[in-house]
DNA sequence: CTCCAGGGAGCTA
DNA sequence: TAGCTCCATGGA
């Protein structure tokens, strides 16, 4: 792989990410299309305008090398080896076809207060809506970082705006959730750097004592945060694969420290392969229709 | 109208 | 531990 400045821009060549499934398959929600080939989305306070090349190649406008690998690389996860991690899945007896269709899917280490209050906002609810809530929010209290576009906003401000301020984002009972895990988050008693020393059974201990946070959003936290790939969040589309298309008796635990991977894999191929799902994703839906 | 959505809290037995 | 019901909201 090959990070180099083009044009004011990051040029990244000979990378296997696939930025339409990573995109696509539930672990973030503020990246959309922007065209044909094109991405636009907000991470880490900034915007994030992408073009997809050929051989494995993205561009993204207006930022340093420099930028891009303090924070990016990261982001994105460009710097496991994935084909790797296939192989031990494939070995370990993960579905093929979920393996074939997944091919490309990064997990993306995201911001942890953005995730953590994503995860709750995402609780008994919609992708698409999921999406509308948190635009909302973020319109809300976020910052303007460019035309229309707004930052997730920080833990510290919503903290200090309280739950009654959050009903114009229409996020229901979940509105007191956020609320007091932004207390938490902005007062240190959420520690992101603790959570990360704890371990996953400390961490995923820790998440669950704030309110709102069940086993599933715990370990979405986990995986697409703090760096826990063998956290293994079950929703309503995992068991619907495990129960269809996994051998009775089946456990995440063989997969190990690629349990959290071997999840993302099992939730697209269920959510956009399966012929038994219920409804295809909405027009917006990068996905294809298989 | 009912059912569902990347669930979780609170209660019961 | 397992199995309920309810929780706001909006789309199908």
């Amino acid at each position: 792989m090959l990070i180099s400045a083009l044009n004011g821009g990051v040029l990244v060549e000979g990378s296997d990410i696939d930025l339409r499934k990573t995109f696509d398959c539930g672990q973030c929600f503020r990246f959309e299309r922007a065209g044909e080939d094109a991405f636009r989305g907000v991470a880490f306070g900034r915007v994030l305008q992408i073009r997809v090349g050929g051989d494995g190649s993205f561009f993204v406008s207006d930022m340093s090398v420099s930028e891009f690998s303090a924070r990016y690389t990261a982001f994105f996860d460009l710097e496991s080896d994935y084909a790797g991690m296939r192989k031990r899945l494939a070995s370990a007896g993960l579905l093929p076809e979920a393996l074939k269709n997944g091919d490309g899917i990064h997990i993306l280490r995201q911001d942890f207060w953005e995730t953590l209050c994503s995860f709750i906002i995402a609780q008994n609810n919609n992708i698409p809506r999921i999406r509308k809530i948190i635009g909302a929010f973020c319109r809300l209290l976020g910052d303007e970082i460019d035309d229309g576009v707004y930052a997730f906003p920080t833990a510290e401000k919503t903290a200090a705006a309280g739950s009654a301020a959050l009903a114009p984002v229409r996020a229901g009972y979940r509105a007191a959730y956020i609320a007091e895990a932004a207390e938490k988050a902005a007062s240190g008693a959420l520690s992101e750097a603790a959570l990360r020393a704890a371990g996953l059974e400390e961490a995923t201990k820790a998440l669950r004592a704030l309110n709102g946070v069940g086993p599933k959003t715990a370990a979405c936290v986990a995986l697409f945060s703090l760096g826990y790939g063998d956290a293994f969040p079950v929703d309503v589309w995992m068991r619907r694969a495990l129960r269809n298309r996994c051998a009775e008796g089946f456990s995440p635990r063989v997969f190990g420290s690629l349990a959290g991977l071997a999840q993302q894999y099992l939730f697209y191929n269920e959510r956009y392969f399966s012929s038994q799902r219920r409804s295809a994703a909405p027009g917006s839906d990068p996905a294809p229709k298989a």
